[in-house]
DNA sequence: GTCTGTGAAAGTGTTCACAGCG
DNA sequence: CGCTGTGAACACTTTCACAGAC
C-alpha cells in the first residue's frame, strides 16, 4: 500500500493511450455531446457543423474532422440529426451504458461529488463511497452508506464497480488509487493535487482545482502585463 | 440578464488568447509547479528536466522547451534549483501575488469550493460568496457570509475581486457570469456544464465533472473494444 | 443551393541532437 | 562529464477548398 515507484506515470492533460484518437478530439467530442443535448432541450432537431462549432468556438471543419475519426454521421445538404449524433457520440464515449463509480474520500469535495446531479444523466452511477475516518463510516450521504477503506476490494468486486474517483488529501491519493486498481477498477478521476502512477491499462484524468484557477490567473496576468507594459 | 447571443464563445480546452503561449504549455507549467513543490516537501533542492519530466510522464526536452518560452531558469551541468524555479513559475502564472475570488452558487459543489484547502497556498483567496436562495443568504459557510446575487457588483468592486467561480445550475450559469463580468471580474472558472459566451478580455476555464468521467470512460471503452474484439 | 466528408496545404507542437556552459 | 538551451527535423492538428450527396 506504499508507493515507491510504480509504473506508468501519466499527467492530467492526456489519458493513457487509447488506440490512436488524439486526446483533444475526445475532449471536444464530449463538448459536442453536451451542446447537442442543449440543442435538443431548445427544441432543435437538426444542426450543422458550423452551428455546433459556432456555439463552442470551433470551426466547422474542426467539427467534421473530429467526427470523421469515428465514421460518417451526417447527411449532406442537411446536417446532423441531433438525437442521432447524440447516440453515436455516447456510443463512442462508451456512455451508451451505465458505468458504476466508487468514491474514495468523503470530505467536502467527496460529499459534493456524491450529491452531484449531473452524473446520472450522462451514464454514471456513484454506487459506493469509502472513507478512512471511523466517525464517517456507517453514516449515509445522499443515500449512500460510507464504508471503511478496507472493504474497497470486496465491494468493488461485488458491485461490479468500473471507475473510481479519488477525493482524499494529496498524501493518501496514491495509496487510495493503488487499492482501487488492485480491486479491479479500470479508470480513475483524481481530484488530489498529485500525479498518480498507475499501471498500464488503467486510465486517469486529473482535476486539480487550484490548477484550474492558475490557468485563469495566467491568462489574466498576461493580459495585464500586455496592457500595463 | 437573458443571453440571446453575446460575444466570444470559448470552450473548456483552451482559455482565451494570451499572447502566444500555447494553452498546453501553461497547463504543464502548473503541473511542474506542483511537482516542484512536492520535491521540496521531500527535501530535494535541485532537480533536472529529466527528473521532473519522468515524474509527470513528459520528456526532458518537453520540460526544457516549455520553460524556454519564458526565459532561461536552469544551470547547465547542474539542473534547476527547485525554489528558484518555483518562484519563476509562480511569477509567470501570476500567482506571486494573491488573487481574490468570488463564488456564485453555494450548493453542494459551492460549499466544497469554499472549504477547499488547496487554494490559499497557491495564491487564491475566496473572499465572497453569493447565492440566489434567500434561505441561504445571511448564513455563513467556512467563515464566509453568503450574500444575495444583487450585491455582486457592489461587493466585487469593494473587495477588489479579481476572479469568479460559477457553481450554479446550468440554466443560470450564463446570467451569473454576465453579472460577474459586468462587475469587473477578469476571469472565470465555470463548473456548470455549459459553454459560456464571454466578452473578449475575460478568460474562462470550464470544469465539467461529467465530462471528466466521459474522458475516462472513453479510454476504458476503447481498451475493452480492443481486447474484446 | 446547402452541407458533409476528405485529400492536400498550412500551421503548430514535439522530439532530436548537439554546441556550450558549469 | 552532466545538463541546459536551441536550431533543425519530424509529427501531428487544423484549416482550406472542393467533389459528391441531398
Amino acid at each position: 500500500m506504499s508507493s515507491s515507484k510504480p509504473p506508468t506515470p501519466r499527467s492530467e492533460s492526456g489519458r493513457s493511450e487509447s488506440g490512436s484518437v488524439p486526446a483533444a478530439v475526445v475532449n471536444r467530442l464530449s463538448l459536442y455531446l453536451r451542446e447537442l443535448q442543449h440543442l435538443v432541450a431548445e427544441g432543435i432537431q437538426t444542426t450543422s457543423s458550423s452551428q455546433l462549432g459556432e456555439r463552442l468556438g470551433f470551426s466547422d471543419a474542426q467539427v467534421r474532422k473530429d467526427l470523421a475519426h469515428f465514421g460518417a454521421f451526417g447527411h449532406p445538404g442537411v446536417g446532423y440529426r441531433c438525437d442521432e449524433l447524440i447516440n453515436e457520440i455516447r456510443r463512442i464515449l462508451g456512455t451508451d451504458r451505465v458505468w458504476t463509480v466508487a468514491l474514495v474520500g468523503v470530505g467536502n469535495l467527496g460529499r459534493a461529488l456524491l450529491g452531484y446531479k449531473g452524473f446520472e444523466s450522462q451514464g454514471f452511477r456513484v454506487a459506493a463511497a469509502f472513507d478512512s475516518d471511523p466517525a464517517k463510516v456507517g453514516s449515509h450521504v445522499e443515500g449512500i452508506e460510507i464504508r471503511p477503506i478496507e472493504e474497497i476490494s470486496q465491494v468493488v468486486a461485488q458491485a461490479a464497480i468500473d471507475l473510481g474517483m479519488v477525493a482524499v488529501p494529496a498524501a493518501f491519493a496514491q495509496a487510495a488509487a493503488d487499492v482501487l486498481v488492485a480491486a479491479g477498477v479500470r479508470g480513475i478521476v483524481n481530484f488530489a493535487p498529485v500525479s498518480l502512477a498507475l499501471p498500464e491499462g488503467v486510465s486517469q484524468v486529473g482535476v486539480d482545482l487550484a490548477r484550474e484557477l492558475e490557468q485563469v490567473s495566467f491568462a489574466v496576468a498576461s493580459r495585464l502585463r500586455a496592457e500595463g507594459a
